[in-house]
Formats: C-alpha cells, structure tokens, sequence
DNA sequence: CGGTATCCGAATCGATACTG
DNA sequence: CAGTATCGATTCGGATACCG
C-alpha cells in the first residue's frame, strides 16, 4: 500500500484502533470499567465470548497494558483481571462510543430498513 | 454460542460496533467530519484504503444512514460524500477515540517492548 | 479453574482487471 | 472518476481436546 496520504494521523490512528479497536477487546474493557474485577470464567460467561478468543485477547490487552492480570496459586487456580490506569483512562472515550452505540441503535435500525426498502425490491 | 449473559447491552453493543466501529469506518467519519465533503478519491488518497474497501465501508454508511452521497451525473462523474447528521452527532464519540488513540500511542508501544522483552526472548 | 494446541470453515481484505 | 467483479492470501473465530 502507498504512502501518499494528506491525513499522516490516519495510519497511527489506525494502529491503535487495530490494537484495542476491535469488539472483543472493547467488550472486555466496557466489563472491567463497570466490575472492577472479574475472574476469567466470569468474563466468559458475561461476554458469550468463546475460552480461545477471551484467551487471546486477554492476553493482547495485558501485552498492551491495559489490564492487569494477577494470578493467585491456590487450588483450583484463580486468576483476576483489572483495567490498570491505561485502562481506565480508555474508559471515558468508550463508554461515550457505548452510549452513542445504544442511543442510537434503534436510528440506524430504521435507516436500513428505509435504504434495504428504497434499494432493494 | 450460548446466550447466558449477566452483560445484557453487550449483545447490543456488539451489534452496533460491528456496523460502524470498523477500522474504516471509524477513519472515514474522521476525515468527514475534518474536511466536511469529500469525492470518492480524494477519501482513498487520504486514507490510503483500498478502492473496494472504500466502496464497501462506503455503502454500509450510508445504508446505516451516517454517511450522504450525492452524485453528479457530470462527466466525468463527481460524488460527494458528507456526514448525515446522524454522523454527525458520531463526531463526538469518535474524536474521543482518537484523541486517545493518538495520545497513547506511545505508552502503548513501551507497554508493548516491556511485556515482549520480559516474556519473549 | 484457567488456560494451550490443533483443526478447519468463514469472513476479510488487497491486488487486479474491467465498465459506464 | 467512480465504481463492480473476481480471485487468492491471510486472518478470524468457534469447536474440540487436552494439560497443570
């Protein structure tokens, strides 16, 4: 891909978002911000999220350092994750991306139901 | 995938990231909201998207109803795209993502060398 | 309980070529 | 200029099985 770009913020932009941009990352931070902290089992089950890509993203979002993972060696093993202050400071812009999302869900609803029925038939 | 969730907006949530919280998206109501109309090629310079994409994630916006096209039947053929107001109202959230992004591009990338430096050699 | 490893189909995306 | 069509490569992501 070429470099000729007017927007030179565009591809670090584009960076991050491809870092903590996408739905499961956003989902787990939207869960942690509002528990504080949640064990790995109860982030499955509170996301519908398959063990292999909670697994991976977890990972991916402590790598990044934006959660905190403590690993506590009792038996059974328990492991806690946490947003770090990285990742509380990611919580306003997305809680506000959140609530856009559900204020307006409905909007966008009826506007493809207006544009499938103008284009569609 | 089961549907035993403690977390009943993330259904919802997910859903309306997956319309309009792709990387391309995201990048194209920036530019919008920056220059306020664009023409389909002057968004592909400046984002350095590739012309499918562009066409694709185009389409998807203004079906979502973010997004207005307008064509003139000049030749040769100009369209011009801008924000719905809709969009507009997107602006807000979105610039707060960025602005984010930007800011902690840097943090992130030390984050990153730490981990991979006390995990990977 | 909290993972990792493997497999495999599905979805994504860029490059390329072609059209009005 | 502004797309659409097609193809191949990569990635994503769930299911399953197994380990500490």
């Amino acid at each position: 891909m070429l470099d000729e770009q007017g927007c030179p913020d565009c591809k670090r932009i584009n960076e991050v978002l491809s870092r903590v941009g996408d739905r499961w990352s956003v989902l787990i931070i939207i869960s942690l911000a509002q528990y504080g902290t949640l064990r790995f089992n109860e982030l499955k089950r509170n996301l519908g999220i398959s063990q292999r890509m909670l697994s991976l993203t977890l990972k991916e979002l402590e790598r990044d350092g934006l959660v905190n993972r403590t690993y506590h060696p009792t038996i059974p093993p328990k492991v806690e994750y946490n947003l770090t202050p990285l990742g509380e400071s990611f919580r306003q812009p997305v809680a506000a991306l959140g609530q856009w999302a559900l204020g307006n869900l409905s909007t966008i609803d009826a506007a493809r139901a207006t544009y499938d029925e103008a284009t569609g038939p």
